[in-house]
DNA sequence: GTCCATGTTCTTTA
DNA sequence: CTAAAGAACATGGA
């Protein structure tokens, strides 16, 4: 599913069509992907305006215009896409959010064969919760104090949203591949200057993705439908076996933290 | 039939 | 209590 990168090229293409728009309508296909179970989301939202949209981590959040929030999460498989009103919907369409005037609606359909996505009810006063801080914005020195508290290896702690917000399994790997880290490395024996590689190394993968709009694997398309490009650029991401592109050396393939893993023995040597 | 998949959470184990 | 490992969730494609 979508990463961090993934969810910002989302929310970048509903922002302007979905900003000010009064939600008209709501239909709901399953019930069991509102959180909490039974909440009336229609009732919460038919009739006021969205007055922001925005990501945190790998979160779609909404404001409406009496400060309730809410978000959509799109799982593994999930998308969010922006539907004439003569669309019907594809298989596995969950929630169907009509915005605007009677003359030309806009609706959004949230798709998620596999359903570890959902909408999540916030209120007034979104909790900050356990999720931890956004990378792009993220300092190394930062980054080392949340490092120093965890003796697992730098992947699963990586992955860990407590941790940092938005990574996931993709960018987990490619952030490594840049920074020269075995993902094995125990995240509290990185020193200095690592982190600083590490954090570098996230920042750019991150912002070039996103450049890219996001890597499509399978599923993830964005707010129109457009598929992402940065998965031709991907150096280790699911390349076990293929030639380093910056040495040659063949790619390998672990699991670590029950997800595959993929670096360069070489230019991420585990020492 | 088998294995695997861009994620998260709960249970089990130490 | 903590930390880490593993299973579970549901569907589809190779």
């Amino acid at each position: 599913m979508p990463e961090l990168p993934e969810v910002e090229t989302i929310v970048h293409s509903l922002r302007p069509r979905l900003f000010g728009q009064r939600i008209r309508g709501l239909t709901l296909h399953r019930t069991d992907i509102v959180h909490p179970f039974g909440f009336d989301l229609a009732a919460a939202l038919i009739g006021h305006r969205v007055t922001d949209l925005f990501r945190r981590g790998k979160r779609i959040v909404f404001q409406v215009d009496d400060d309730n929030h809410f978000f959509i999460h799109l799982g593994m498989s999930g998308r969010l896409t922006i539907q004439s009103a003569e669309t019907s919907p594809r298989k596995h369409t969950h929630l169907l959010l009509t915005f605007g005037g009677k003359r030309s609606p806009i609706v959004v359909h949230f798709t998620d064969p596999r359903r570890f996505g959902g909408i999540w009810w916030l209120g007034t006063d979104p909790p900050q919760g356990t999720m931890g801080p956004e990378p792009l914005t993220l300092r190394a020195s930062q980054l080392a104090t949340r490092l120093a508290k965890t003796k697992r290896p730098i992947k699963n702690a990586l992955l860990d949203q407590r941790l940092i917000a938005g990574v996931g399994n993709i960018y987990a790997d490619e952030s490594l591949f840049l920074a020269g880290l075995h993902p094995l490395r125990l995240a509290h024996t990185l020193n200095a200057d690592e982190i600083n590689r590490l954090m570098h190394a996230i920042k750019l993968t991150l912002r070039r993705a996103i450049h890219h709009k996001g890597s499509t694997l399978r599923d993830y398309v964005d707010g129109d439908g457009k598929r992402g490009s940065f998965q031709l650029r991907h150096n280790v991401y699911d390349r076990a076996d293929e030639p380093c592109r910056k040495c040659h050396t063949s790619l390998s393939r672990m699991v670590i933290a029950g997800r595959s893993s993929h670096f360069c023995p070489t230019c991420q040597p585990r020492q």
